[in-house]
DNA sequence: CATTAAATGTTATAATATAACATATGTAAT
DNA sequence: ATTACATATGTTATATTATAACATTTAATG
């Protein structure tokens, strides 16, 4: 097997890997492809092809989610989301806060859903647009 | 209250929006923006707007759903989506097969998933992607 | 018919994402 | 260490998806 520390080991990401996924784990909310591009412009990324293979690469890995419905991209905050590239978040929609779904079963319970059954289920993406608690007082 | 006949009957719907939905209806199948305006070019649909607004009615009015993970779009099959932009739909990803899910629960279900019933549920967009039953075989 | 909301037409442009191809780098086998 | 190979980078151009802005038209209401 080829590229075995490189693919095992977190502190084995390549360079533009590493500060794209920094900068998610910084920014706490998601971000656009564009918006990480311009935050990373000082640290030799120029263009937009090398911000969309390090986020295809950290999703791959699961490190990093996209959130379909935003073209945004967030870092995994749930260490259970290593291969795999499921997603599961409720969106406010009035403060924009997004949090990543942890429910052990979901799985089980999104297979349900599917089709009693009949089919496989392979992969999930859930965005659930709320009001969150704050945001109701 | 304007435009209430435009607004409760289906009949009523512009020359744009109805073909845009018979398009939809006809496809079985997720089209994108710009293969609608290619098809409905000869019907007069000459620019992307034209199509976009159209979509962004029929959505609104809930016959039509966007597939985020696709930038796609699908007719309702599901008489109960009327007035909401909820979507829940089965993707296979082998044959492309897509379907709208139906469960009366489905609600509840995902508001459950949301926060332990501390925030409040307003709209979900549910993707699963299967191996459909006729691809497993 | 005057008022208003909604729909259309049109041109331009913004925002998001990938193709294609050349070069470089890390790993493993000989 | 040389070769072979996969992966990663750099770069330019282009494709795809979606909206802004503004002028004009159409349809319902009073
Ligand atoms: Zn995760
Ligand atoms: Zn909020
Ligand atoms: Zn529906
Ligand atoms: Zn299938």
């Amino acid at each position: 097997m080829r590229y075995k520390q490189l693919s095992d080991k977190k502190e084995n990401l390549t360079k533009h890997q590493e500060i794209v996924l920094e900068l998610l784990e910084k920014a706490n909310e998601p971000l656009k492809a564009y918006s990480i591009l311009f935050n990373l412009s000082e640290h030799g990324v120029k263009a937009p092809l090398q911000v969309y293979r390090a986020l295809d690469k950290l999703i791959e890995l699961g490190k990093v989610h996209k959130i379909e419905s935003k073209n945004s991209f967030v870092a995994c905050i749930n260490s259970n989301c290593k291969a795999n590239s499921n997603t599961a978040f409720t969106i406010c929609e009035q403060c924009d806060e997004v949090l990543e779904i942890h429910d052990k079963k979901i799985f089980k319970k999104l297979g349900d859903l599917a089709n009693q059954g009949k089919s496989k289920l392979n992969k999930y993406n859930l965005e659930l647009y709320i009001t969150c608690k704050n945001c109701l007082k």
